[in-house]
RNA sequence: GGCGCGUUGGCGGAGCAGUUACGCAGCGGUCUGCAAAACCGCGUAGAUGGGUGCAACUCCCAUACGUGCCUCCA
């Protein structure tokens, strides 16, 4: 089996070979800690999640650093956005009646915990932008010695003309950009798409946070507090941890032309080398069919979720079940089908607690056709995510191979065979399968028990007293010609 | 204003120039103590108009609608 991810270096989807055998390098644009984010945020974190996972079960040690920008940037001088001209950490602080730092805290914390709640495996390195501004700044140092930053009224800037490739990335066209722009741009910026490495605090504005900023960065005799532009922290914390070549650089697709191009112009005029080697974007997630905006209201938070009767998990399903390079629409409706096929998924795991004295265990039959068939499901789902992170092709499979449970006698499913089905999709989706179906109690399987023999002597009334006392437990029994079935009530 | 992208059945969502994607929901049937499940079957999918091809949902052009970026954004 062999991976393949789409490449937008490169616009088309290439073999992957990491720069050592066996570990892989990934940075993720993670969040920025003003407020909670909302279900088009997650759907971005839960495909990286499945990245993680997939290149994990090819055996690759991966290193992960996930940023948290807790420093608030300004905005765009312009008008046309609410926020415009305003820091949102600040704006967010000044709205609760906290220092930006407070929500900073109070934001990562939460998304820690969404973290948890989606089963995203934490990424090995978690990293807080104001605990590395001694990198950004070195960074800027080595960009000024080479010759690519100037200094204006409001800050230090990268000169993009300098990065003769700055266009390549993206696909800009920078004349057309300039020509076609509605909102005027800092006149005092020598190129366009100009954009700064470190912003002066405004005068007469109090901050919470900011930084001196070192001498030999400006001109003689300033003394100016500043604070870091907002592209500068992802080259800087990724460059310190994974080194000035990263394997794998993942992030949203409107990150591509501004904030990507830039990091790649930064960090690669600081280097010399390729920044990284794979750059994969997750569309987004419209919400029932527009883009998810403040104004509309439309960015339901995952507490959003729960208190309309969904889990986390059901969302995950939802995400995965379209590809992460196709825009995706979320509805409740939607959602309801994604939960619905959440619960049959369920309904197939639970069928290895009800089947252990029946199964086939035994080494003779673990060849027969529906057993191995199973095993070659384990394998094609990974072949399938492994060929771009194709979800849709992968519950295909699983819904294939479940069918074929369904519709063969219970005696006849192989035990190691749908575990092991299951712990591949668990650890490849994410979807905790095996942890979300546990076993049901001795009382329970007591009544079922008696409810059968109920039921070989006719005693219909027994037999459904007893059907009523197991549903008080969650669990509908189905009778089949092999003998009873439980699953978990919806 | 400039530059892109999308449009598949009730709802989602894939692949593919010619044989069922898959799921959720619905309908009919078989089976069945009841119930449920399972199985079988059903619903004239491919925005519209052209073009290329023996053949187009699949390629090309136009139109309509939707949507995105150009300003912070997953």
């Amino acid at each position: 089996m062999s991976l393949q991810f789409h490449n937008q270096l490169t616009k088309k989807v290439d073999p992957f070979t990491p720069q050592v055998a066996g570990k892989v390098s990934l940075y993720t644009c993670g969040p920025t800690v003003y407020n909670y984010p909302h279900v088009g945020n997650w759907s971005g974190y839960v495909y990286w999640d499945t990245l993680v996972r997939i290149l994990q079960a090819n055996n690759l040690e991966v290193t992960r650093v996930m940023n948290i920008t807790d420093v608030g940037h300004l905005t765009g001088e312009n008008e046309g956005d609410a926020d415009q001209g305003e820091d949102k950490l600040q704006k967010g602080a000044r709205r609760e009646g906290k220092t930006a730092w407070e929500v900073a805290a109070f934001y990562t914390d939460d998304f820690m915990k969404g973290i948890d709640r989606l089963n995203l495996i934490k990424p090995t390195h978690v990293t807080k932008a104001t605990n590395y501004i001694e990198e950004q700044l070195q960074l800027i140092r080595t960009l000024k010695e080479k010759g690519f930053t100037y200094e204006i009224d409001d800050g230090i800037y990268f000169d993009t003309a300098k990065f003769p490739t700055y266009a390549n990335f993206a696909d800009l066209d920078l004349e057309a950009q300039r020509a076609g722009a509605r909102v005027e741009y800092n006149p005092e910026k020598r190129n366009h798409s100009d954009f700064a490495l470190w912003k002066f605090s405004p005068a007469g504005e109090a901050r919470d946070m900011e930084w001196e900023t070192p001498s030999d960065l400006i001109e003689a005799g300033e003394e100016r507090l500043g604070f870091p532009g907002w592209h500068l922290e992802c080259s800087a914390m990724a460059m310190t941890l994974l080194g000035e070549t990263l394997d794998l650089h993942t992030g949203g697709i409107d990150h591509i032309p501004v904030h990507h191009t830039n990091e790649i112009a930064q960090s690669e005029a600081a280097t010399g080398v390729i920044f990284a080697n794979y750059w994969m974007h997750n569309n987004h997630l419209k919400v029932n069919g527009t883009k998810i905006s403040k104004s509309l209201d439309n960015g339901y938070t995952l507490d959003d979720l729960e208190e309309k009767g969904y889990s986390p998990l059901d969302f995950r399903m939802f995400v995965l079940q379209s590809h992460y390079r196709s825009e995706g629409n979320f509805t409740f409706e939607n959602l309801d089908g994604a939960k619905n096929r959440l619960r049959n998924w369920r309904n197939i795991a639970a069928l290895r607690h009800q089947t252990h004295d029946r199964l086939r265990d035994d080494d003779e039959k673990s060849t027969d056709d529906e057993s191995v068939s199973l095993y070659a499901s384990s394998q094609a789902l990974v072949e399938a995510l492994s060929n771009d992170l194709d979800t849709p092709a992968a519950y295909a499979i699983i819904d294939d191979a479940f069918s074929r449970i369904e519709s063969i006698n219970i005696e006849d499913i192989h035990q190691h065979a749908l575990t092991t089905l299951l712990e591949t999709i668990d650890s490849v989706l994410g979807l905790q399968l095996l942890e979300t179906t546990k076993d049901i109690s001795d009382d329970v399987k007591r009544f079922i028990i008696e409810r059968e023999r109920a039921r070989e002597n006719k005693d219909w009334h027994a037999a459904d007293h007893l059907r009523d006392q197991i549903e008080k437990s969650g669990i509908t029994v189905r009778d089949t010609a092999h003998g009873s079935i439980w699953e978990y009530t919806a």
